[in-house]
DNA sequence: TTTGATTATGACAATTCCTGTCACTATTAT
DNA sequence: ATAATAGTGACAGGAATTGTCATAATCAAA
């Protein structure tokens, strides 16, 4: 193999085992020991971020850094790259540990400068707002790391004005207008509950024994939910909307059924315990919505109805 | 200057002139044209996108694919770029022509193993949800290449109802909460106006003369709007659940009091053309809310809450 | 039509550079 | 101590790279 072949597997090798001797690669590569050293030397200078140690158990490393290859990124690409990661600026708090200015910067940098002035040019034109809220949300890698690792958590919740502590399973979290939410299996309820993250006071783990969510995520988790309850069949038609307001509704997915000309029906099974919760949901959609199943959501829908016209009644205008 | 590194080196270069000659690059560096048209096949083979025209004002172009040079990003700063890509994916509408799925899979595709696995276990346990919320806004692009070369365009906007044809000159586009807005100056208005872009039905460049607002940009911009819209005055108690239904809704951020207990009150002058919009929110918070002014709103209340109980007592069960 | 600019390809000798080997040194875990 | 590891320097042989020349093909413009 030519060497400059070499050099860039050798990049890309080096960055997919982090650890690694010289003889190693060696063997991979089928040259000398005397080549391998030479060529990472040469890697280094190019900017690998290389590291080495002698000694038994000795070795290389590539520090945190690691390399990517050369991509291959259209104009468009590099452009909506550059704006996503800006856009990651406006959060205040994100689960990962990286300021991702250091990640804009960087890209920034290495951007050819025909392009870069096309960023300049763009970036006091474009924007996206995330609303800054003063509420920070410092647990999001603790309940994020629990979500992937079926961890369980003891946290201390405010909600109501009253702070009480839990014992919660994450499933995952999301961020929608600028808040945290994190949706979890909840020990004291039993149930699966959404919890704000900002609300979350403290957060460690706990020795209890997980339960095993690994298949409920973000995605899907309506339809695990209810499995085992008692619950109640939802049929409600919807206008164009009304489709539009329920997918921005992330817990809908599910039963969401869209159609061609853009309006569309929900449909699914709905927990007895929930159906409060729908009911209020489903008035806030007004006349974007037409329920016809189940009898008992469309009675509470009635009987919440009743309550807000008698409330609204008794008001002097 | 060996190969290896007279490779890379070419690759940037070639990617800063798009267009280039062998001779042309002969001379840069320094070896014979018949080295370069070696050079430029190799880097042809490695996946740089390279065309050829002979003869004269011929020459090799790069296609519009650009090779980024290899880039050291931490193992942080992958992952956040990787989401800050998919969170991009939720917009209905960007300002960009890519896909950004088609960036967002480049990306995936050329991380290391390792951290791709990372990234498929947090997938399904991060999202950044964006209400899709209203139809899409089909001239992003156009309002924002105005907004950068200064011209003036000539526009059909809907506003209450009403279609109208509107001379503007764009400063920006920005997204908040799945809208896509633009503040613009209006020549009928001479004054400067933010415009929802969703409900700009055509745009089209005008001949007339724009003026020099190169040094207003969304960052500076002070000059408000809407101070002299007819409004009407809201005032509504909440309960400590009506609180933090509120809180989730950015827009309201203005509008919200809180007290110490938790409950609070929303106050402030809502837009005539705006109050339908409020009643239905005001509906969706059900009993959590008790609106006590104005008048037009409770009235619009009481009427949509009267259409929704006769819509559903309409309904057999 | 001719001319000149351009890419494209092949052959070959000159030469550069790359590579392996060997002989060392230094460090460190066991 | 011993073995495993990195690191350096020198050098010869071999492999890859390079420049030159010859030759085609294409196309724009004079």
């Amino acid at each position: 193999m030519p060497k400059s072949k070499r050099l860039l597997e050798m990049m890309m090798t080096v960055n997919r085992k982090r650890k690694f001797t010289v003889k190693e690669l060696a063997d991979e590569f089928g040259v000398s020991g005397r080549t391998i050293l030479r060529d990472l030397q040469e890697l280094s200078e190019l900017g690998v971020p290389l590291y080495s140690e002698v000694g038994p158990h000795g070795g290389y490393h590539v520090l945190k850094e690691r390399i990517l290859p050369p991509i291959a990124f259209s104009e468009e690409e590099a452009v909506a790259i550059f704006f996503a990661i800006q856009a990651l600026r406006h959060h205040s708090s994100l689960p990962f540990k990286t300021e991702s200015s250091s990640a804009l910067n960087k890209f920034y940098q290495f951007m050819p400068p025909d392009i870069r002035e096309r960023i300049d040019q763009m970036k006091r034109r474009v924007d996206f707002v995330t609303p800054k809220r003063q509420a920070s949300s410092p647990h999001l890698s603790i309940l994020l790391d629990a979500a992937i690792h079926q961890k369980v958590l003891g946290i201390t919740y405010e909600s109501r004005g009253q702070q009480s502590k839990r014992d919660i399973q994450p499933i995952g979290i999301y961020t929608k207008n600028g808040l945290w939410y994190s949706p979890a299996y909840c020990y004291q309820y039993q149930d699966f509950r959404v919890f704000r993250c900002d609300r979350i006071h403290s957060a460690e783990q706990s020795a209890a024994k997980p339960l095993d969510l690994r298949d409920i995520h973000l995605e899907n988790r309506q339809i695990k939910t209810g499995v085992d309850q008692d619950t109640v069949h939802l049929f409600a038609e919807l206008t164009t909307e009304g489709v539009q307001a329920c997918e921005a509704e992330h817990w809908l997915a599910s039963m969401l059924h869209v159609r061609q000309d853009g309006s569309g029906w929900l449909e699914g099974n709905v927990a007895r315990s929930d159906i409060l919760y729908f009911v209020k949901f489903l008035i806030g959609l007004g006349k974007e919505v037409t329920v016809q199943h189940s009898p008992e959501i469309l009675d509470g829908i009635k009987a919440y109805l009743a309550e807000l016209i008698s409330m609204y009644a008794g008001m002097r205008r």
